[in-house]
DNA sequence: CAGTACTCTGTGAGCGTTCACAGAATCGGC
DNA sequence: GCCGATTCTGTGAACGCTCACAGAGTACTG
C-alpha cells in the first residue's frame, strides 16, 4: 500500500498538534507563523497584507518586520480559493501560431503586456489556440475561472471563445477590432484607416501614378487599411492594382508583388499592409530587377523591427504598439474591477526612411 | 449590515444548509454538485478525477456523465492548496528583453514550450527579468511556490535566481549551457562546437582562404561556436579575423562586418554566430559593394526564419529548436516528478542556401 | 457621564479540494 | 460458513487564506 514511503522516521505523530508537525515539512512560512512572530493575530496580518486599513502603526511595523524575517510569501492558491481571483490573465493567440509568431509585432505586444501586468503583480499565462484540442483547453481554462481576464490577440470571428467572452462573463480585451457581428468585445487598436491614408497620400505627393496595394482583408484592421488607400485614391484605385493576400507573411508579400508586377508592369509604387509583406515585396522587386525607390516606391505598415533591416529600410506607418499593449492591460484591469471601460483607438505616424 | 445583498428573498437564511445557499451565487459547479448528481460521494468523484483507481464501472460512468452535464471544472486553487502543485511553470527571460525578443529563435522556443506543456495540462507563465524590480518579483514568485518549475532562457551567471535554482529546491532547466561555476542547472542545447565546425569546414571546402568570424562570447554557446571555428582553422585563425560582439543583433552584425572589412579588406568569407548577425553582415557587405557569395561567402547559425528572407538566403547551421523546447519540457517534467534527468545535447545540421 | 462614533483587534467559519482511514461489500478457498 | 484478500465507498480532517462579526478600547459630542 504505502508504496515507497521514505520518510518513515517518527513512530506515531499524533494528529492534533498543529504547530509541531507544521515546521517539519512545510514549504514556507504561513500567515500564522508571521502572526505568532509579530505577536498579533492572523486577522491583523491579513489586514496589513491587503492594504493596511484599521491597523495600528505598532502592529503594522511588527508585521512588516515579521514578514521580512520569515521570508513570508502569500500562498496564492489559498487566497484565490476564497477571493475567487487568480491574479493571472490569459494571453490568447488564436491565429495559426507559426504565422503570428512570425510577426515581430507580436513579440512587442507580448513583452509590453507582461511588463504592464507585472507592475500590478498579475501574471501572464500564454495560451495557444490553433488546434481544436487547444481551443477546447483554452475554453475550459477560461470558463473554469483560472484567470481573471483575457487578452485576445487576433481572434477569428466564429471562435466559440469570442462568443463566451463577448457575453461578458470573463473580462476580455482584444487587440485590433474583432470581426463578426457577435464580437462586442472591447478592443484597442491603431487608427488603421487614417494610417493607410497617410501612407497613400505620401505616395501620391511623391508623384507616383500607379500605386498598387498588397492588402490582407482577413482581419478587420486589414480591411481598414485597404479602405484608407481607397479613400485617398478614389476612383483611381482600380481593382487590378490591389492584391489581397491570405496572411501577413514575407512569402505572401513576395507572391503578391509578383502578381502585381505581371498584371501591371508599369507600377511605380506599392503600399503593403504590413512591413513583413513589404519586405517580401522588396525581395521580389529586387529579383525582378526593379530599383527601390527609383523605379518603385514601397511603403509598409507597423514600423516593426524588420522595417529598419530591409534594404533599403522601409518607409512605413508607425503603430504605437507599446501603447496598445499598455492600454489593453489598462482596459482589462478596469473591466476586472468592474469599472467602465471602452475601446480605444490610437494614432499612427508616418516614418520616412528610404523605400519611398 | 447586509450591504447590497441583491438576492434577498428568504427572510433568514439559516447558516447551516449548504446546498441551498450555494447555487445562488457560485461561480461554477463544485465537486459536491457532481457527487450529488451522480449519487456518489465527494471521495469517489475525486478518485475518478485523478486517475480512476478503485472505482466501480457504474460509479465511473455516473460521475463522467455528471461532470459533463454540470460542466464541472476542477478548481485549481483548491487543488493546489492541498497538493502543493500549481500545474504551472515559469518561462523566465533574463536577458535585456528587447534584445532577446528580437531573436526569432526565442519565439519558436516559447511557442514549442507552450505547446508541449499544454499537452500535460500545465500552463506557462511568462516572466521577464531585466530590471531589478522584475528580478525581485521573479525570485519571490518562484520561491513562493507559485510554480512547479522554471524554464530558464538565457541566464546570466551571477543571477541570484540561478543560485537558487541550482540548489535544486525548485526544478529548473536552462536553454543553452549556463555560464559560471555555480551553474549546476541541467540544460538542453545544440552541439554548438560541432555545428561551428560543420560550417567552417564547408567554407574551407569552398576554397575560401580568409575566413572571418563574427562571434558573441557573452554566452557559453557563443564561446563554443568560436571554438568550433578555431578547431577547424587551427593556427590559420588569426585573431584579427575574429570580431567579438556584445549581442546577437542585426546592428551588431553590421558593425562587426564593417570592422572586419576595414581590418582585412581581402576577406572572402565570414561565419556569423547567428543568423541575425549574418543578416547584419549581409547588409553591410552590400553597402560596401561586395557581392555575396561571389566576393564574400556568408554563413549563419540557427536556421531561424530570417535565414530564408535575406538576400541572398543564408547558408546556415540548423539548430533543432523544436526539439530543444520539447526536451526542455521533458526534462523539467521529470525533475518535477523527482525522476532522474540530465542535460541533453542535440545535433546540428548544415543547411545549404545561396550565401555560401 | 451617557451616548455615539470611530479605530483596532481576535475569532470562527468557509472557500473546494485531496488524502488517509475505516467500514462495507464481494470473492475465493478451505 | 468463516477467513483473509481485494475492491469499492463515504467521511473527517486538513491545506492557508479572507471575510464578517463581535468585542474592546479610545475619543469626541451633548
Amino acid at each position: 500500500m504505502t508504496g515507497g514511503n521514505d520518510t518513515a522516521d517518527a513512530a506515531q505523530p499524533h494528529p492534533k498538534s498543529r504547530g509541531a508537525a507544521r515546521r517539519a515539512m512545510r514549504r514556507g512560512p504561513t500567515i500564522d507563523d508571521v502572526a505568532e512572530l509579530a505577536g498579533v493575530s492572523r486577522g491583523t496580518v491579513s489586514r496589513v497584507l491587503n492594504g493596511a486599513r484599521y491597523v495600528s502603526p505598532a502592529a503594522l511595523k511588527a508585521v512588516e518586520r515579521a514578514v521580512r524575517t520569515t521570508g513570508y510569501t502569500v500562498n496564492q492558491s489559498a487566497r484565490s480559493l476564497v477571493t475567487k481571483q487568480s491574479n493571472a490573465v490569459a494571453f490568447v493567440l488564436s491565429e495559426p501560431q507559426e504565422r503570428l509568431f512570425e510577426d515581430p509585432n507580436f513579440s512587442v505586444l507580448l513583452r509590453c503586456c507582461t511588463q504592464a501586468l507585472a507592475e500590478h503583480d498579475i501574471s501572464l499565462i500564454l495560451m495557444l489556440e490553433s488546434s481544436d484540442a487547444e481551443r477546447d483547453r483554452v475554453l475550459r481554462y477560461v470558463r473554469g475561472g483560472h484567470v481573471d481576464g483575457v487578452l485576445l490577440i487576433s481572434a477569428h470571428s466564429g471562435d466559440p471563445l469570442i462568443a463566451d467572452l463577448a457575453s461578458g462573463v470573463v473580462p476580455a480585451v482584444a487587440c485590433g477590432k474583432p470581426g463578426g457581428p457577435e464580437a462586442a468585445i472591447p478592443y484597442v487598436a491603431a487608427e488603421d484607416t487614417e494610417g493607410a491614408r497617410q501612407m497613400t497620400r505620401h505616395l501620391v505627393a511623391q508623384g507616383r501614378k500607379r500605386i498598387g496595394m498588397i492588402a490582407c482583408t482577413q482581419v478587420v484592421g486589414g480591411q481598414e487599411r485597404l479602405q484608407g488607400y481607397r479613400d485617398v485614391l478614389g476612383r483611381k484605385a482600380r481593382g487590378r492594382l490591389v492584391v489581397d493576400t491570405s496572411d501577413y507573411s514575407f512569402a505572401a508579400g513576395a507572391a503578391a508583388m509578383r502578381e502585381l508586377l505581371s498584371v501591371s508592369p508599369d507600377i511605380d509604387a506599392v503600399f503593403a499592409a504590413s512591413d513583413l509583406l513589404a519586405a517580401g515585396a522588396l525581395a521580389e522587386l529586387r529579383r525582378a530587377g526593379r530599383r527601390v525607390p527609383d523605379d518603385v516606391a514601397v511603403g509598409g505598415f507597423d514600423d516593426s523591427r524588420i522595417a529598419r533591416e530591409t534594404d533599403p529600410p522601409l518607409t512605413t506607418i508607425r503603430q504605437p504598439l507599446e501603447r496598445v499593449a499598455a492600454d489593453m492591460v489598462d482596459v482589462l484591469l478596469r473591466l476586472i474591477r468592474r469599472e467602465p471601460a471602452s475601446s480605444r483607438l490610437l494614432p499612427t505616424e508616418l516614418v520616412l526612411r528610404e523605400s519611398a
